[in-house]
DNA sequence: ATATATTGGATATATTTTATCCTTGATATT
DNA sequence: AATATCAAGGATAAAATATATCCAATATAT
């Protein structure tokens, strides 16, 4: 079982939106060149990071992707669930209903829920939790501290070549 | 992304064997019938768990499986990893290093792990912690505390009349 | 008008999960 | 000794899901 890629590619996105000056944003292309991703299939997360309104697009030249809302608003569940789903990992289907005697079994017998069931979701509730008490700037806080000063100039460089700026929308 | 739904026939196996008179053994055929569950496929993640020597099995007429230890002493953790895997939930590809930029990048730009990573196996860590405190034994309290009490002698009934007595092996 | 973007549907490919089959080896019973 | 019952594990097969691309439609700055 796996997360999918998906969501390592959004997280790295939007921490890079995070960088950016206010209302600047980036297209598509620059992110997917940048990070060495496909620009096609990188296009299908960032239309689910901008359907759950984590980020913001602007159509048309000098268009692209922004963040929504403030880093220190966005959880790690969020964009988690954004692209992965909100599926439970751990799917309960049952089964304790399904073998011969459970057809004979009263009517009350399966009203409290099914232990396994019980335990399971204890434990994916603590990753959620996990999930939930970090934010986007907690992680820009770690993605820009370390990278050495000239590494950083580099790439500031780089970016300002490609952003744009466009109107706030709403 | 989900659990393998391998993890939730054996948390009910492992459940129904604790269940048993010690020593005693219950074959593939019947735990697969109890629950209603494909013989074959079942056999597949009970040898998963034998090699994660949380079940142990006896071979030949007569033979079949039964716990190893006791179920206080078998996490919940140990169950899911035995069946899934012991590969984190979260991969992280380093799709930092991975842009133009990254090539040009100091040795040392590297050398801290990888924030979104961290943040990652932070909630992860959570998840397996929450598993790992929970045990086999926590998990029959609930199991068989709430079923109807002529339910659960049709169950006793049914398991008595299928279960083999076997010598330890150890 | 034109060029540049996102949107979302349709579709293709790859990978993983689910499932079965079959041979081998172990062992209790006759 | 012969037989029947069981697990072990390799080899496939089938189904489901994840990954990836393409294209027509829409929006918009120049």
């Amino acid at each position: 079982m796996k997360l999918s890629e998906g969501v390592e590619w959004g997280l790295h996105c939007v921490s890079v939106l995070a960088g950016l000056p206010s209302g600047a944003t980036l297209p598509t292309k620059t992110l997917a060149e940048y990070h060495g991703l496909s620009e096609t299939y990188l296009s299908k997360h960032l239309q689910a990071l901008t359907n759950a309104r984590i980020i913001e697009s602007v159509p048309g030249p000098r268009g692209g992707y922004r963040l929504l809302r403030l880093p220190e608003e966005i959880t790690l569940l969020e964009i988690v669930e954004a692209i992965d789903g909100r599926e439970p990992l751990f799917r309960c289907t049952e089964i304790r209903q399904r073998g011969p005697l459970a057809c004979e079994a009263s009517a009350q017998a399966y009203r409290l829920p099914c232990g396994i069931h019980v335990a399971m979701a204890r434990a994916e509730k603590a990753w959620r939790e996990a999930l939930k008490t970090q934010t986007l700037a907690d992680i820009v806080n770690q993605y820009t501290q370390d990278v050495d000063p000239q590494q950083q100039q580099r790439r500031n460089q780089w970016m300002s070549e490609r952003l744009r700026s466009a109107p706030k929308k709403s």
